[in-house]
DNA sequence: CGGCATCCCGTAGGATACTG
DNA sequence: CAGTATCCTACGGGATGCCG
């Protein structure tokens, strides 16, 4: 790999990363939310429909999960009614540019399980 | 749907994420991982290289990082000399493989994080 | 229904000191 | 140099209860 015009900042193998890309990352790519934004990828949903679809998360973790991706604006909540409160959560545009990156990680993640699981075990048997 | 284990990627929109690969990207994108694999994707460290390149990680930090990198098989640590004692650390090949997933990922937070702290400070104001 | 308030605990992780 | 050993704190996050 020579990159002879040598315009290109980062040199050969290394990866920089900055603080707030670290840090949104860390909002982004918490606990919870690739299961949030795996359902909401498919279909809008409502608050209860979607702690019955993710059993594991408790009401406070997904509140908390669902205004940090608020706030990044990777999903929308819509209000449909307030007398009885009736409230949506939509994947928005920018939240749909996550799934390529999520699907390569997941990908990768599957792909190398076994021979992780397989250091994993060597590890722990010294 | 059962599917609960949910190794199964996409249908349609949806992405699930099952159990062991979430722990896994857990342990392999936490807050110092991507940090250290940057540096070692460059050449191989030392310990207190790695302190240095990352001013930022404790001591304890960077050695419960490493530790859990080498146990997933990502890094290396090879041991060079036992007096007095000196170490370095390599990625393997299995941890290059990781190299394509994380790039993808800091170009999609490189690419949108104007657009991300726009929302932010809207969502901020109210 | 869709939350917030409160309590409570375990753990990540910083600071500091010491060791082979 | 490359850690281990302690101590300590903040905070994620579970459990429970209440409310508009």
């Amino acid at each position: 790999m020579p990159d002879t015009d040598g315009s290109h900042v980062s040199h050969e193998g290394a990866f920089e990363i900055a603080h707030p890309h670290r840090e949104l990352l860390d909002q982004v790519l918490d606990k919870w939310s690739l299961s949030v934004l795996g359902e909401l990828c498919e279909r809008p949903c409502r608050f209860n429909e979607l702690r019955r679809a993710i059993p594991a998360v408790t009401q406070k973790s997904l509140t908390a999960t669902l205004r940090r991706l608020e706030r990044n604006g990777i999903v929308e909540r819509v209000l449909l009614s307030s007398r009885p409160v009736a409230v949506e959560y939509r994947i928005t545009p920018l939240g749909k540019t996550m799934r390529p990156p999520v699907e390569v990680l997941l990908e990768w993640a599957a792909a190398h399980m076994p021979e992780i699981e397989r250091a994993r075990r060597a590890f722990d048997l010294e």
